[in-house]
DNA sequence: AATTTTTATTTTGATCGGTGAAATAATTGT
DNA sequence: ACAATTATTTCACCGATCAAAATAAAAATT
């Protein structure tokens, strides 16, 4: 039941407490075993014991630290932080036209990224996972790395995938539906493999590394041709039941209107997604078809009022979007990861006031929101930020049968 | 800082175990030790240490079993329930023109009811609490109970409430703004009193005794006056970061549609809300004001139009909205709690039509949906399944300091 | 320079919840 | 009566955590 694919849930009470004194290292970044005590509100003796372990397994070290300010009396601390070195980690993005990844340290820092062009844009399972593993040796190629460095591998792919069994529903870059990924791993990828939807991945990648740094509830929104959305709740991805839910781009924002790629009406994407404003700023005219998100914007700037016009709708009704999810889930935080500017000022203004618009009024303040740029790159280095934590997990657990041994 | 007011959380790993395993007899109804400790993968020793807590706590009891077909061999299962009689608690429930009050024993079974009526449906603080302490001493005196029996009292009131705090953001019942009801009950009622938000109560009731038994992941959508829902995520109510999620009613579902009361356009309540039923179907004739739903049903009944389009038109967008939370929870299960028959059949099945029509299509099938009525006792039980679950964890807590002295 | 004070970390010994194994209990089948 | 079977309890132990004591490493003081 419990397989390579989902190590999580299966760990005893001493690795739990292991894991927690890493990820507290990880969101200070550098903290003494003393602090840690007092963060995670538990008894020094227990970190003392806690970083042991994680010091002989190699996943932390400790800092000598810097002569200077620490003014302090007493036996100085000793600071310690994550050990970039313990492991590597590839994150994939599977994008239309190529598989970008980005391999990452233990810290999470870059060391390096590489795109492999696809010939298609849609592929069986099989040639899907090869298309993975030959994009993954070229990127090691590339930086000079040995492949067997890499500790795990995480994919990211647009569509319905449950992360917790690697099973895919459904995705735009495969022609199958329902298919089961975990023995597909397993036979042509060299290192333990985790799968997940694409906006979860950035959700991950802002939890661990970005806005969302030590928060238990919220949200990140990913906007490009569609919408998507990853949901923090309790500290933890929330996947839903089928693992199959925070499909964003397809709320109805608009009782019986705008026709979507889904053959749906009214879904948030048929407003804000780039197909939809290339659609809705056509005029019938000659080089509609070439149309770029840049024309539009461009057109917009030079008074063109049929763009300006398109844009602002797009910018108010996802305003509006998020008002929903803020009266729904009451979030702390939200991230607003967008590819290319199409809401760029004066856009992300009009969105904000649509937002505090519908928002239903609490005296408490609104949940604040960081629009953040996100290309290509950003995606792969959110599913890396998923291997890391699924490969600490594995390793953290391997230390603790070596222990018992 | 965890007052008397929010029990939960306060648990050590003991206590914990003895309400997992309470809880686990509580949604079985009757269960041997032996099936404890299969349900909850334990060791049958921790069961049986727990269940003698439970017991001399008198919170469970030993069924003498049914001579009947037990037709096994080996040393007969010694079946455990929960001891109703261990105490009685009162859910109450603050509606606009008075507060229902139901107690409830330990297994949630009635003991009895009353409904006390308010002068006023808007209260300062200090009356609205005095008159809840009214409707307990008449609800106990009706059915022959001592107060001093009640072992604790759970609020349920419309608006925005932390029901983790007891801070009350604003309510349609009360007068002022913001208040802190937590030392209020303390003065003025005899038991360990709770607040929540009524929809929050409801859920709690089905997940506790109704179709959300057992279940994770659920939503509870109630139906009246406005629309509200409770989220069960993880096995728990989810309240969001302010307390004041779940704004279901205020999702809009048209962009610049149809008024609502709060001032917004496009408000799921602006169409489904009983005042909104009223006002789109008046044709500005006689005796418009005077509508009831009731009247509406019988009209479309009866063949006129402009109601059966309005019903029509409610009962899709109430399909569109849920759609939009199956888009977005991925559940397991959706329960739509209705106070009057508006969305009876044949708006029932427009609605599902209208719910399938507008998810997002995976091979998974969708969450069950059950429908249910929804009277103004069933607020008050769920009010009380609150109390139920919050004085479980005082008792438990309580033995166990017992235990230590 | 030696000593005191202060703070951080480790060691030690005790506690406590959970567990497996063995013992006990309560049946049915032979 | 005895064997077989299943449920529950008892018991000895393990391992995580913790408080307290010991130790370590500095700054301040003498």
């Amino acid at each position: 039941m419990t397989s390579d694919f989902a190590p999580a849930g299966t760990l005893d009470a001493r690795d739990a407490t292991r894991l927690r004194v890493l990820q507290c290292i990880r969101s200070a970044g550098t903290i003494s075993r003393t602090d840690i005590a007092r963060a995670l509100d538990s008894s020094p003796a227990t970190v003392t014991s806690a970083c042991g372990a994680l010091l002989d397994a190699g996943l932390i070290r400790e800092e000598r630290r810097m002569p200077s300010e620490n003014v302090q009396r007493g036996r100085p601390r000793v600071m310690l932080q994550i050990n970039g070195e313990a492991f590597a980690v590839a994150g994939l993005k599977v994008a239309r036209e190529a598989i970008v990844v980005m391999i990452v340290d233990f810290r999470g820092d870059e060391i390096g990224s590489f795109v492999s062009p696809l010939e298609a844009s849609c592929m069986d399972p099989d040639g899907l996972v090869q298309e993975v593993r030959r994009a993954l040796d070229a990127a090691c190629a590339r930086h000079g790395l040995d492949t067997a460095r890499i500790a795990g591998l995480s994919l990211g792919i647009p569509g319905f995938v449950n992360g917790e069994t690697g099973f895919m529903h459904w995705s735009s870059s495969v022609t199958e539906r329902n298919v089961d990924f975990a023995p597909l791993f397993r036979k042509h990828l060299p290192c333990p493999t985790f799968l997940d939807n694409d906006a979860n991945l950035v959700a991950k990648a802002e939890h661990l590394f970005g806005a969302g740094r030590g928060l238990s509830n919220f949200l990140v929104v990913t906007l490009e041709h569609g919408v998507g959305m990853g949901i923090i709740l309790n500290g933890e991805l929330y996947r839903g039941e089928r693992g199959c839910g925070a499909e964003l781009g397809h709320m109805k924002v608009q009782f019986g209107g705008a026709l979507c790629q889904c053959g749906q009406r009214g879904c948030l994407e048929a407003y804000v997604g780039d197909y939809a404003l290339v659609r809705d700023t056509s005029t019938g005219q000659q080089s509609d078809a070439a149309k770029s998100i840049q024309d539009i914007l461009h057109a917009a700037r030079n008074g063109d009022r049929l763009a300006r016009e398109v844009l602002d709708r797009a910018s108010q009704i996802l305003g509006v979007a998020l008002a929903n999810l803020v009266n729904l889930f009451d979030p702390e935080h939200i991230v607003l990861a967008r590819s290319r500017p199409p809401f760029d000022h004066p856009y992300t203004e009009a969105m904000l006031t649509s937002l505090r618009r519908n928002t239903v009024q609490v005296d408490a303040p609104l949940p604040e929101i960081t629009v953040r740029n996100l290309d290509e790159m950003m995606w792969a280095k959110g599913a890396a930020a998923l291997g890391i934590e699924m490969v600490t997990i594995l390793k953290i657990r391997e230390r603790g049968t070596q222990d018992a041994a």
